[in-house]
RNA sequence: GCCCCCUUAGCUCAGUUGGAUAGAGCAUCGGACUUCUAAUCCGAGGGUCAGAGGUUCAAAUCCUCUAGGGGGUACCA
């Protein structure tokens, strides 16, 4: 659509006695789509040309000649509204989609470039929650998203394995001992015995220094310890991959806070030899009092690392091991501070490259606290948290619930809810800004209906089903002339920006943005479909015309493949039947 | 106290770089299946864009203040 711009203030290049490169930024969408494609706003004109901008709007209309594709300019009021050649745009955006296929929406701004996403990263001992789906899921779909602009992107998934809990954990199970005949899974048995071992330590400052003293035997790389430790993370990832296997997500790198345990000396010495390092109140730190912010500590009394101490560890191993171009940390806002305060130790430091790791912040799961009616942040330890697994659980119950009563006779029924289930809960996560605060509503989560997962893989299936349909007509020359009706014009227009889209996702790092326009698409296609219904002559097939048939079939195709190719860059699975 | 984020229809949210008449979904009400998949579509009602100032030819959008909500604020992660 970018090139239609140019060849719209190549028109008014003559007559403005402006080049191009300033016409183009000031083009506009007008609101309505039968107005035209692109609007030129004549109020900065007046000024200068000392006339009215309807005046000028009017004027301008009569004068300019126009080239294709701009097939026609009309005033309306202060604007300029210029209206694109359809037949030449359907020509050229369907040709594009046909030829490019799943390659459709990539780019190569991002070539050469190398990015590492820190995501999901959740903490072991514990199952994952239902907030776990947002990391998680928007750190996938920026992986996504980058690639295809053409970074090289690798996922790093930092689990939380490391410090004074699994110290904790340790010692609970020391006291309180392991149930092997209990009939529960493993993760389940071990994230009670967390929460018990949090609670006791509270409690119990015996407790509490038991567990201290179980994680500096941990550091140290006490043989029992390890063994414990090694044994939790290894029933939490066996969990995390079940859910991850589900999603459809995978890492690069799954190498967890106690991976750069032995990197984090080094990483204290090269801030020490910078001259960053105090110690105040028996704790190492960094101060930054200076720029307003609390300090960055390293070191607690005890001589403990902590989580900046590990994450500064990281970040200094990744650049040098990894050599990122950008950094990207896909974690919650309430971290907003603490990735300030790392960016800013990088930066006194001399890291030039500080200026390349960025927080990408997203708001927080809130649940309805059941006596106090107020939305607040969710937690596992509260037991007010709901789970991820148990979310996705039951939404593929609603979708085979749905498909049973729908559509008996489908085949792979299973695997199909399945999809539909987690692309449920995955497009409902994505859909919004990424940075607004999610309340949690499991009846919304699960409602198919409306602007949702399931929405869209089934417009997904509608197109695959239309086709599967059509009768063989790959050698066939559409005759794009022949989309003439509204929802065929508008539909172009919207496959045609996809590309755009994309871009914009990447340079944001926001993939709602992919999900607005791709609900945007299926809107449309839906409506155009649904004409169909009460007059046969608006099919999409049409056994008495083969070339409308050719030619609507082009347009479905292409809608189904960027449809796909979106929805892949999200994470939602798009079966072709449901 | 200080810092960050949020506030648009009953509910959940879109709203491009400031631009024309602020749009969807859910819910409610009324319609459309002898059909290319009705998990769809069409229509209706529903708005002081939290409030007050300011900048501008033009403000939901930018600035200031106020109110309400959420989060954070050195030895948790």
């Amino acid at each position: 659509m970018e090139a239609y711009k140019e060849a719209i203030a190549e028109c008014l290049t003559e007559s403005l006695g402006q080049p191009t490169e300033t016409i183009v930024p000031m083009l506009r969408i007008p609101p309505e789509a039968a107005w035209g494609d692109f609007a030129f706003p004549c109020f900065t004109l007046a000024k200068a040309w000392r006339q009215a901008p309807q005046q000028i709007a009017a004027q301008l209309a009569q004068q300019l000649t126009l080239a294709a594709p701009v097939a026609a300019v009309a005033a309306h009021g202060p604007y300029l509204n210029f209206t694109l050649d359809d037949d030449i745009l359907s020509r050229e955006v369907l040709q594009t989609i046909a030829r490019e296929g799943e390659r459709y929406g990539r780019g190569d701004e991002g070539r050469g470039k190398k990015v590492v996403i820190d995501y999901s990263s959740p903490n072991i001992a514990k199952e994952l929650a239902f907030h776990h789906v947002r990391s998680t899921m928007i750190g996938h779909a920026l992986k996504q998203i980058l690639e295809a602009r053409g970074y090289t992107v690798e996922g790093d998934n930092h689990l939380g394995d490391w410090g004074t809990p699994f110290g904790l954990l340790i010692a609970a199970y020391e006291r309180f001992g392991w149930d092997d005949a209990a009939d529960v899974e493993d993760i389940v048995q071990l994230n009670a015995l967390y929460v018990r071992a949090r609670n006791e330590a509270k409690v119990d400052a015996g407790f509490a220094a038991a567990g201290r003293h179980w994680f500096q035997r941990l550091e140290a790389g006490d043989p029992q310890a390890r063994k414990r430790w090694r044994w939790f993370v290894d029933v939490s990832l066996a969990e995390f991959d079940k859910v991850y296997g589900l999603l459809g997500v995978s890492f690069e790198h799954t190498l967890g806070e106690s991976f750069f345990e032995p990197y984090m000396d080094d990483a204290i010495t090269e801030l020490q030899g910078r001259g960053l390092v105090t110690e105040s109140q028996g704790a190492l730190v960094v101060d930054l009092s200076a720029y307003d912010m609390p300090p960055c500590l390293l070191k607690k009394q005890d001589g403990a690392t902590l989580y900046s101490t590990r994450d500064l560890a990281t970040v200094l191993y990744r650049k040098r091991e990894w050599r990122f171009d950008t950094c990207l940390y896909v974690v919650d806002m309430g971290q907003s501070l603490h990735f300030a305060q790392l960016f800013k130790v990088l930066e006194l430091a001399g890291f030039e490259w500080a200026a390349n790791c960025h927080h990408i912040p997203f708001g927080l799961v809130l649940q309805r606290n059941p006596e106090s009616g107020k939305w607040e942040k969710g937690s596992t330890r509260q037991g007010n948290a709901s789970l991820l697994k148990t979310v996705l659980e039951a939404a593929i119950g609603m979708a085979r619930e749905k498909m049973a009563a729908s559509n008996p006779d489908l085949p792979d029924a299973e695997l199909v809810a399945r999809q539909v289930g987690v692309g449920a809960v995955v497009f409902n996560d994505l859909k919004n800004r990424r940075t607004r605060d999610v309340k949690f509503d499991q009846e919304a989560i699960l409602n198919p209906q409306g602007e949702t997962g399931p929405y869209m893989q089934y417009t997904q299936a509608r197109c695959a089903s239309v086709l599967a349909a059509a009768p063989e007509t790959a050698s066939v020359e559409p005759l794009y002339e022949l989309l003439q009706q509204p929802e065929e014009r508008a539909l172009v227009r919207k496959l045609a920006t996809y590309p755009a889209v994309v871009a914009e996702a990447a340079r944001t790092w926001e993939p709602s943005v992919v999900a607005q326009h791709l609900l945007a698409i299926a809107a449309d296609f839906n409506s155009y479909w649904t004409r169909g219904n009460k007059d046969p002559g608006r099919r999409i097939l049409r056994p008495d015309a083969a070339d409308l048939t050719v030619a609507r079939a082009a347009l479905t195709a292409a809608v189904r493949t960027v449809l796909c190719n979106g929805l892949k860059l999200l994470g939602v699975p798009a079966p072709d039947a449901m």
